[in-house]
DNA sequence: GCAAAATATATTGTTGACAATATTATCGGC
DNA sequence: GCCGATAATATTGTCAACAATATATTTTGC
């Protein structure tokens, strides 16, 4: 696959969720564009213009803000209005620190719970044809990729309440996980911790793959606090 | 200190917010009557009657309530209604994963950051008297000087993310700890890992104190799995 | 007396109007 | 022209009435 093919930017889809009432639509939209940096960190958020917008009534537009500043995506002053969670530097640290134990127990209960077999189709994806994209810069490939990843282990740990947690953090970080990507080098060692990450899940050490999958994030961390002055 | 003192039920105080608002109010008042389980599982709560007993109009317990959902405390049925959560086996081992690495993570960091004095006050706390409330049962006692524990880690670990994420999952969890603490034995080996994990951060070992931690949770774990038909 | 339909009641869902507060624009004095 | 006070506007916060839905009760037919 060509680099130049890829024309149109995916940014990232609404999840699980059927999205049913009208709040749920409205959280779901806002976070995709939170989460797309259409609405960059910062951004006043005025309820009058998403309810014309949606054609709903500003009180829907009041419960969806409610649910995106517990998730902690937006944050609310009284009187002001909401803008856009800005995140600090130590704030990302941090939610490396919480990524790095909770994607390790994913990776471990995952490598538990799924037959070795469940993995051969993500360890042909992160094959030579990604390994080529990740060299050309073809970053919305291995975005993609990293996010079946994610999806496909999440699904096998089997466990709700890690998901919730997984899913909270992914929204706040999926912004910095991009930007990093631009960061010389590290993609393609992203990449190749991922591969190591699928072995040993397809041969069923789960300790050892905790363990990578930590220190997966951890390079990610130091990557992070190097960088940071361009990233931020 | 003779168990016979400890006449009225402690309960669980309301944590740090100020809780400015109405809503606020409300959500630390709900939350306190569910993990004290004077709104046990499964309980019906109908917005009308918290708004008449509280004074406030039915907005607010909604906003309330979409917190409280939120955070998994609640599950609202549409036009049915709002019940208390109510948690399987299944879902309380989910916890206890959770639980594992992020309280692992909490002792690591907090020995990290704190100077080895700061542990003293706990160290003396858990000394011979607690030993021999433990002893005669004083559960009230124990789950206090628990909860300072725990209060003393969150701070010294300075992660305002962590904290957000172990406030949630103590409230999900509270009611069971403590019939978890019932369980003849129990409490007094969770007593003496606490003190073994208290040796170890003061000694300036993180690795250790978050490795006694886990140990800790997956004890707590493999009693709750074996005596789950008389906890649940 | 029983079952199903129809009615009545209770409860949650939604909305638009109004109040409180903050922001911006206007005016007057120097 | 600049600064402070005051008025105008915009935005968020609150509420009470109304609609939609589910539950409980009564009625009706057999």
């Amino acid at each position: 696959m060509n680099s130049r093919n890829v024309t149109k930017l995916p940014g990232i889809e609404s999840p699980l969720k059927p999205a049913v009432s009208d709040t749920d639509r409205l959280v779901d939209e806002l976070r995709r564009r939170i989460v797309n940096n259409q609405m960059p960190p910062g951004s006043r958020i005025r309820e009058n213009e998403l309810a014309e917008e949606f054609s709903v009534s500003r009180s829907r537009v009041r419960d969806a803000f409610g649910i995106l500043e517990e998730r902690g995506l937006i944050e609310r002053i009284p009187n002001k209005g909401a803008v856009v969670m800005r995140l600090e530097a130590d704030s990302f640290l941090e939610l490396f620190d919480v990524r790095e134990v909770l994607e390790g127990l994913m990776v471990r209960l995952a490598t538990q719970n799924a037959e070795p077999e469940y993995w051969d189709g993500l360890i042909e994806l992160f094959g030579d044809d990604l390994e080529k994209a990740v060299a050309e810069n073809d970053f919305n490939a291995y975005m993609a990729a990293i996010a079946e990843f994610r999806q496909s282990c999440i699904d096998a740990a089997g466990s709700g309440t890690l998901r919730g947690l997984l899913d909270d953090i992914y929204d706040r970080v999926l912004s910095m996980t991009r930007r990093l990507m631009l960061v010389p080098g590290r993609a393609s060692e992203g990449f190749r911790q991922h591969q190591e990450i699928l072995q040993a899940m397809r041969s069923g050490d789960a300790e050892l793959a905790e363990d990578l999958k930590r220190k997966n994030i951890r390079s990610a961390r130091q990557w992070f606090l190097k960088y940071n002055d361009f990233l931020l």
